[in-house]
DNA sequence: GACAAAGTCAAACGACCGTTTTATTCTGTC
DNA sequence: GACAGAATAAAACGGTCGTTTGACTTTGTC
């Protein structure tokens, strides 16, 4: 048997970490973010993250009071940068008058920014997948969802679109928005369920034919609200 | 100070427990499901769904292994259930001569029996949120819910849009249904975050005015893939 | 009644969790 | 250099978790 010498004694770190430049809170949200986004709200440990940033645990709770205020901190930082790209995206097409903006630039701009932090990196992908989980499980409040980029994104993309088609009504507007948005986080979703698989159905799995299909089925979907009275041909289905 | 006694005698129930009447692997299976839909795979915890079902936390691992089988069970009782209603009410349509089958009526046909167990009732609505957890936050293989609901839908639906619309391909129609489910499914979590609210820009927020919209959205969407080749009516926008 | 298997139970187990305590180090000011 | 306050660290705290153990009860069979 052996006596219980007590904790070992500690070891200074030999240097300070060169990744000490950024100041703890900064490196803390960092971490935060690429341990949330990998495991979601609960299954992500102050631990993991705290070691990842090359600090205590207790820095969390000092910094930001408690965990959940850190994975606020998270949200906020990201959603207000996606919100912000997403909107001048909008702009962009709309205020481009050489060639008028249409249906189809307005919603093809809006899908290709929409999708670009999912594309081209895996950790993006795992924060857009936070996000989703957060409007299933909610450790917010859904105040921050809502007002830091659902509602002014809506808003936003229902001008642009109640400018191009004037006839159509706000809620109308507001409602396509949704139906087109809400496609665009399915494809986030099913990306890595069934796209770029060849045995479950698709013949041509690639993510750039889905969002082709998608922008031309959302842009016949929205023309239908335009109010154009002429009468269509009489479809055969 | 006080002696430390041990635990409390045990009190045997005074009779068998009127639930009884159910074995023990059936009230656990209703327990779990109504637990793990309220909070979600990792926030439920074994001791209540134990408690719920009147009977010992050992249960469950003599009965199905581990909590993580347990939750198996439940998912694919449910979800067996749903793709049935789903395959049946598409089929229901399709097999009906007299009216001859239309877009329109398989997509309102499909919605109405989609969110029926969500309009209905609030713990159905539960449920419903823990399968769009389970495509976020995976705790089964993929298999499960690709095998026993997915596919099996998107092809019976896809083989219906089909039959409609001979000219559409098969990956159209494929993606064209994936389109349309996406929109449902958004519509199961936003009914809950800004439906229902005349605070958040909708002057009729009704789940119903949303549907009608989404059916009229998708069937214009899904006619493009149609085929007629006669030109539309130039649209102003 | 004897026996074995199945079922159920209270209790303990070991691991991990988020948070707090307490002490020490760093940093800027006088 | 002395001091105050901010920042960081190790360790402990109290709690919950899923799982396992071992004893007891029930059930079915001979």
């Amino acid at each position: 048997m052996c006596l219980n010498l007590g904790p070992e004694i500690a070891l200074k770190p030999l240097a300070p970490n060169p990744s000490s430049a950024l100041d703890v809170n900064q490196r803390l949200l960092d971490a935060a973010e690429a341990v949330f986004a990998e495991k979601g709200f609960d299954a992500a440990g102050i631990r993991e993250i705290t070691s990842q940033a090359g600090c205590n645990v207790a820095a969390i709770n000092y910094h930001f009071g408690n965990k959940e205020n850190l994975y606020r901190e998270v949200f906020r930082r990201r959603l207000r940068h996606l919100r912000d790209l997403r909107i001048q995206a909008i702009d962009r097409v709309m205020n481009q008058g050489d060639p008028p903006p249409t249906l189809e630039r307005l919603c093809s701009e809006f899908a290709r920014v929409f999708l670009e932090p999912l594309v081209n990196r895996q950790d993006n992908r795992a924060l857009m997948n936070l996000f989703c989980r957060e409007l299933h499980d909610r450790h917010l409040g859904r105040e921050l969802l809502l007002n830091e980029i659902i509602l002014p994104v809506q808003d936003r993309f229902g001008q642009a679109l109640r400018h191009l088609c004037p006839r159509m009504t706000r809620d109308e507007a507001i409602l396509s928005v949704h139906c087109f948005a809400s496609q665009l986080l399915h494809l986030t979703h099913v990306t890595e369920l069934m796209l770029n698989r060849h045995d479950l159905g698709l013949e041509d799995p690639r993510v750039d034919r889905a969002v082709e299909h998608i922008v031309r089925f959302t842009v016949a979907g929205m023309r239908t609200f335009c109010g154009d009275d002429h009468p269509w041909p009489a479809h055969t289905c």
